[in-house]
DNA sequence: GAAAATGTGTTGTTTTTACAACAAAATGAG
DNA sequence: CTCATTTTGTTGTAAAAACAACACATTTTC
C-alpha cells in the first residue's frame, strides 16, 4: 500500500496494519497529495468536506485579516490534523489557510465518514475516534497556551512565555523554535522590527541567547 | 431525583430520562455543590480528579501570572463544563481558577470515568461522550475566536473583533456583553483605563454606542 | 439606609509599540 | 556561481498602551 511507512508514523493509524489502513482508507474516502514549499494546503474561506493530515512534512495554519495583518495559529507537524474541531462543530469553511513549509504530504479525509459512526462497522474506526477525540484536546490545550503567552503586555514578556514553554517541553535551556523571525513575530502578534529589537535588547540584557532558530534561555523562571 | 429539572436544561443530560440520569449520577461518580457570588469553585494550580459542569448559574474560568496580571479565558454559563480538554490530555492540576458570577450550581464528575469506557455498560455513556466531544470541539472554536481578538493590534480592533462576533451571535447589532467593564480588559488582556478611554473615543467617533453591559454597534463591518 | 467594597471614567506621564524605510545577510533558483 | 528573493536587524518617528492616581458612581452587605 501507498505511503504505509508514513501512515504507521501518525498517532492516528499508528497501531494500525497495512490492511486495516488498507480498509480505513476506503472507509474514512481518503486522498493523498504532495505539496511543495509555500503551497497553499487550504485557502481561507475555502468550502470543506475533508479534514487535512499532515503525513509528512509540515505546515502553518495562517489567518490573515481584512488589513492584511497575518496572524499565525500553529504549525503541523507530522500526525497533527486541521479542521477536526470545526467539523465537529458543524462548521463548513476552513477559516485558515493552511501552507506547507517543506516538501508535505497530505492526506485528505472525509470529515462526515470521520466524525459519524462507521457504515461498514470497521474495528478501527472506534480506535481512531478516540485517537482523534485526544487530539482535539491536545489542539485545546495548545491554544490555551497560544492565549497565555499573547495575554502578556509586553513584547518581552510575551516572547519570554512563550520561551519557557519551549524550554519545558524540551527538557532543556537550549531549544528550537518551530518558526523564522517573521513567522515567530506573526505567531505573536506582534511587529517584526519590534521584536527584533527587542530580541537584541534581551540579549543584551542577559536574559537569552540565540542564533537563528536555536535558542537559549539563560535565566531560570 | 435532586437536580434533575436543572440537569436537564443542559447539553449533556438533555435526552436523559430521570432513571437514566440517576444512573449517570454514579456512573460518574458525582456530586452537586453550590457555590456564591465570587466564591472559587476551583483554585489555579489545585490536584483534579474531576470535571466541573455548571448546571445553573455561572463562572469565570481566568488566570493570574506572577506579576498579578489577571487573564480571563471565557465564561462558562449553564451546560458548559471546565476540566475536560485537559482530562483528555493526561493533565493533572487546573491551570485556571473557575470563580462564581452569581449563585451557582456545580455538577462534578469523576474525569477518568468520563473519558474511558463505561464499567456499567450503561448505553447512556456514549451519547454522553458524543455530546462531550462536540463541547471540546466548540471549546477549540471558542479560543480560536479569542485568538483571533487578540492578534488585533490596536485596543480598538481588539474591541471591534470581539463586538462583531459578538453581534453576529445575537444576530442583531444590539448585544449585552457577559462582562463587567474590568472584566472585558481581562478577557482582551488590555489596560482597563486604556480601554475606558478607548471605548469613549469609539462612542464618541460614532462606530459604538453603550450603557453598562448593553452594546450597540453602529456600523457594518 | 449607611458604610464598605467594587466598578467606572478621566487625566497626565512614561514606556512600549507600530510603522516606515533601508541595508545587510542568508537563502533559493536557474 | 550569480541574480533575485526572502529574511533579518537597525534606526527614527509617531501613535498607542500601560501605569498610576483620583473622583465619582454603583453595588453589596449588614
Amino acid at each position: 500500500m501507498e505511503y504505509f511507512e508514513d501512515l504507521k508514523k501518525t498517532k492516528i493509524f499508528s497501531s494500525a496494519t497495512e490492511f486495516e489502513c488498507q480498509a480505513m482508507m476506503f472507509c474514512f474516502k481518503t486522498r493523498f497529495k504532495i505539496y511543495n514549499k509555500n503551497q497553499p494546503i487550504v485557502a481561507q474561506g475555502e468550502e470543506m468536506d475533508e479534514i487535512v493530515l499532515i503525513v509528512k512534512g509540515s505546515a502553518i495554519v495562517q489567518n490573515t485579516d481584512q488589513m492584511g495583518n497575518i496572524s499565525i495559529l500553529n504549525k503541523l507537524k507530522r500526525g497533527d490534523v486541521y479542521g477536526l474541531a470545526s467539523a465537529y462543530a458543524g462548521d463548513n469553511s476552513y477559516k485558515d489557510s493552511v501552507i506547507a513549509t517543506e516538501k508535505t504530504l497530505v492526506l485528505f479525509m472525509n470529515k462526515h465518514r470521520v466524525i459519524n459512526p462507521c457504515p461498514n462497522r470497521c474495528k478501527r474506526h472506534d480506535i481512531v475516534v478516540k485517537h482523534i477525540m485526544q487530539m482535539v484536546a491536545e489542539s485545546n490545550i495548545q491554544l490555551l497556551e497560544k492565549v497565555t503567552h499573547m495575554s502578556k503586555r509586553t513584547i518581552r514578556d510575551k516572547l519570554l512565555s512563550y520561551f519557557y514553554s519551549l524550554s519545558e517541553k524540551a527538557g532543556s535551556n537550549y531549544f528550537e523554535i518551530p518558526f523564522n523571525k517573521t513567522e515567530l513575530a506573526n505567531f505573536l502578534s506582534v511587529d517584526r522590527s519590534a521584536m527584533s529589537t527587542e530580541l537584541a535588547r534581551m540579549k543584551e540584557d542577559g536574559l537569552i541567547d540565540f542564533e537563528k532558530r536555536q535558542f537559549h534561555l539563560l535565566k531560570k523562571q
